[in-house]
RNA sequence: CGGGGCGUGGCUCAGCCUGGUUAGAGCGCCUGCUUCGGGAGCAGGAGGCCGGUGGUUCGAAUCCACUCGCCCCGACCA
């Protein structure tokens, strides 16, 4: 019988919502602050930020981009220039409107993104086909201030990176645009062992401003969709807003075609939801910021012998991987256990009296609980296989999951009962008019998450609402 | 932003309806001893402007008003 080893924490198929607070709290993630809506992020939830950074920031480089910082303030008639941007953002734009006691000639807005003051620059530094492409990425914080929150998945302040690139010409362009969603997806499933979908968003749910807005889409555990990354072809939308203007080698002078694209601190929530399990977090080990704990055991007779071993195990382990020692002797070892599970650490290694006699120590895997002996000598190796194969299955089980979920409906009325019993993903033909895609939304929740690449080869397939020609064939979800 | 629920030591909650000694419990925390292969045992101890403000009252955790925050369900969004 599986016994529930944490205390306090629901169970997480039982009540996915009330699981995900409390082992956010419990595993002392994040915490929330007195504002509403506001949150902080502890050391252990900004760890995982800090290697998703490190991941991803290496992409980004490896990919010709660079890092740069934009003011935390946009004026008012910045955020103003592009039509549909300010008509998007502006119910959720927080306003700095006196410094100090003086008011402000012009109200400043906290960024809710950065294209205004980014593309307010750009148009400085564009001049020649010479200058491009350009290729800035920022870590930033962005405010925007949202009527329902929840840690990590939405809150009003939250952290990310938002790239912002311009090119010459609408291909190039777009070309970037899908190798960023190819960076998204390829850290999003192998670092982050988490099974995406990637496509592009109809009208409706696009970028305020974007030409195309392509998005990474992933399933939680309750059947719903969590938009994990987006990139976005601005086309010509905010170049001409801002006079971004370039000659080009024709002599010609054009407007940039330009690109913007981010993920957040949502991702951690999204690594929380779809790993973990009743007894805590199951951190993928890539960026997980302990991916080994060692527990010694020892009886009063034991002790120096077990602890100075397991001194020796740390230190030649600790050169290769992110590794705690937990030779406290205050805690018993069924409470280390515990308390490493809760924290999500994915590979546990104990060392004891019964294993110093036969030369070894027991790993244990954190996924699944499988105990493995493990001889001193070939710790190293074994740590690196055994990691290597949680990371692996961890994104295996999720692709499977995310499968088991996505199914093609017949016709309208099986996509209705798909949605309300089963949830996940439901493909199906659209006719392309946003009255169908209104109409599902307002019947069964579920808005169009993405069109895969894929799904604009339609020939004979009828619109899964209105039975008119489909244009694409769509992922339809609830959503996050 | 609408509807509902909830704020009492670090955590989970009791007490509130029917106002009245020093506001309780379990867990956690501290000290000591014994323990240690799945959240150890015993003994002693510390810790609370009862979310905030204002009101009613001789007297408020308890009644009233306002306010802040959290959770759930809807409308809006990474």
């Amino acid at each position: 019988m599986e016994e529930k080893l944490v205390k306090e924490v629901p169970k997480k198929s039982e009540n996915l919502s009330q699981w995900y607070l409390e082992v956010i709290r419990k595993a002392e993630l994040a915490d929330y602050a007195p504002m509403k809506g506001m949150m902080v992020i502890r050391p252990a939830g900004y760890a995982i930020w800090e290697n998703i950074q490190r991941l991803l920031d290496r992409r980004f480089k490896e990919t010709g981009h660079v890092n740069a910082y934009f003011p935390l303030f946009i004026p008012e008639s910045f955020l103003k220039k592009e039509a549909e941007h300010v008509e998007g953002f502006a119910p959720e734009v927080a306003w700095v409107t006196k410094g100090g006691s003086e008011e402000l000639q012009e109200p400043l807005a906290v960024r809710p993104t950065s294209e205004a003051i980014i593309c307010a620059m750009y148009s400085k530094w564009v001049r020649s086909w010479r200058d491009l492409p350009l290729l800035i990425n920022q870590w930033a914080n962005v405010v925007r201030w949202e009527k329902v929150t929840r840690p990590f998945l939405r809150t009003t302040e939250f952290l990310w990176q938002e790239g912002h690139t311009v090119h010459a010409t609408f291909e190039e362009a777009q070309e970037e645009v899908l190798r960023i969603l190819n960076i998204y997806k390829d850290f999003i499933e192998n670092d982050l062992a988490i099974k995406v979908y990637a496509g592009r968003k109809s009208d409706r749910e696009k970028f305020a401003g974007a030409l195309y807005t392509y998005t990474v889409e992933a399933l939680m555990p309750d059947g719903k969709a969590l938009q994990a990354g987006t990139s976005h072809n601005l086309g010509q939308n905010f170049s001409r807003a801002f006079e971004i203007r370039f000659e080009d080698k024709d002599q010609q002078l054009k407007y940039a075609w330009q690109t913007s694209w981010g993920v957040s601190t949502r991702l951690i929530g999204a690594t929380v939801m779809v790993h973990g399990d009743d007894d805590g977090l199951i951190i993928p080990p890539k960026v997980a910021p302990h991916q080994i704990v060692i527990v010694p055991i020892y009886k009063a007779k034991d002790k120096n012998e077990v602890l100075s071993k397991g001194e020796n195990i740390f230190a030649s382990l600790r050169e290769k991987f992110r590794v705690v020692y937990d030779s406290r002797e205050e805690y018993t070892p069924g409470w280390k256990f515990a308390e490493w599970e809760l924290r999500g650490v994915p590979l546990r290694i104990e060392l004891g009296p019964k294993d110093i006699q036969k030369n070894q120590v027991v790993f244990v895997r954190r996924d699944t609980r499988e105990k493995i002996p493990v001889p001193m000598n070939s710790i190293m190796d074994r740590a690196e296989e055994v990691l290597g194969r949680i990371q692996k299955d961890l994104f295996l089980r999720s692709e499977a999951f995310t499968l088991e979920n996505t199914r093609e409906a017949k016709d309208y009325q099986e996509m209705k009962e798909i949605l309300e019993e089963k949830r996940g993903f439901v493909v199906a033909p659209w006719c392309g008019n946003e009255e169908c895609e209104l109409k599902v939304k307002e019947e069964t929740k579920a808005t169009i998450r993405l069109i895969p690449p894929e799904g604009e080869n339609v020939e004979g397939k009828k619109c899964v609402v209105c039975g008119r020609p489909a244009k694409h064939i769509v992922y339809f979800a609830r959503s996050y």
